[in-house]
DNA sequence: GTCGTGTATTGATCTGTGTCGATATAGATG
DNA sequence: CATCTATATCGACACAGATCAATACACGAC
C-alpha cells in the first residue's frame, strides 16, 4: 500500500512522467535527461531519486555516468490497482444489471399489488 | 496532459483512493463516507472536490444529500497513458533483442577482427 | 415562516515538495 | 599528483496541499 502511495505520487509530477516516458525508449544517463528537459542538474537528480525510490528506475554504474532505465515491475501494483478497481466496479455494476433484469422479470410474470 | 496530471494527483493521496475503492462498491452521500473515513466532514468534502476536478466522481443531489458515484471513464487516461508506457517499453525491448540475436548471428558466421 | 440535517466554504496552520545556487564527491584522464 | 566531467548533496526559498474549527448555505420537515 505504501509503495502504491509513492508510485501514484511518483507519478504526478509531469516532469516524473517525461523522465519515464524517455526511459521506455531507452535508458539515458543523468546528463542527457538534464539535456531532455530545461530544469537544472539538481532537480533531475533529485526527481531521479523519488522514481528510484518508488521502484520505477534503476540506476547502475558506467564510469562516473549512471544510466537510468524503466524498472516494469515498479508498475505491476499500479496496474493490479486499477485492474481490482475495474473488477469490482463491474462486478457491482453487473449486479445493478441482475437486480434491473430480475425485476422486469417479475414484472413480465404480472406486476405486484 | 493536465487531465492526467489532476488524475495522478488525485489518486497520489490515500484517503482519495479509499474512497475512490469504497465508491467502486457503490455509490455513498458524503455523510457516509465521512463515517467510513477518521476524517471531518470538510476534509471529505475537500477530498471529493479534488476528485470531482479531476472526473474520476460524479456528484448528484437527492434532496440534501449528494451521493457520489465512479466515474470509470475518468481512468481511461490513466489506463491508456500506462498502455502507451508498456507499449513503448516493449518495442524497444524487442528491438534490443532482435539486436542481439543479429549480434549473435554474426558472430556465428566468424568473428569480426 | 422556524428548525434540523447534510454539505460547502472560509481561514488558519502545518507539512511537504519542486526548484535553484553552491558545494561536495566519484572516477577518468593528463 | 592535478584536473576535468558527471553526479550527488545541502541550504534556502516559494508554493501547494492536507487538515481542522468555525461558519455559511441548501433543503426537507414541521
Amino acid at each position: 500500500m505504501v509503495q502504491l502511495e509513492e508510485t501514484f505520487a511518483a507519478l504526478a509530477d509531469p516532469t516524473r512522467r517525461g523522465i519515464v516516458s524517455r526511459l521506455a525508449r531507452g535508458s539515458a544517463t543523468v546528463s542527457e535527461l538534464v539535456d531532455c528537459f530545461e530544469l537544472t542538474q539538481p532537480t533531475i537528480s533529485s526527481h531521479l531519486k523519488v522514481l528510484e525510490r518508488a521502484g520505477l528506475v534503476a540506476r547502475s554504474r558506467v564510469a562516473q555516468t549512471r544510466p537510468c532505465s524503466l524498472r516494469p515491475d515498479g508498475f505491476r501494483a499500479l496496474e493490479a490497482w486499477l485492474g481490482q478497481l475495474r473488477a469490482t466496479y463491474e462486478a457491482n455494476y453487473a449486479r445493478l444489471d441482475a437486480v434491473l433484469e430480475q425485476l422486469k422479470n417479475e414484472e413480465e410474470g404480472g406486476p405486484t399489488p
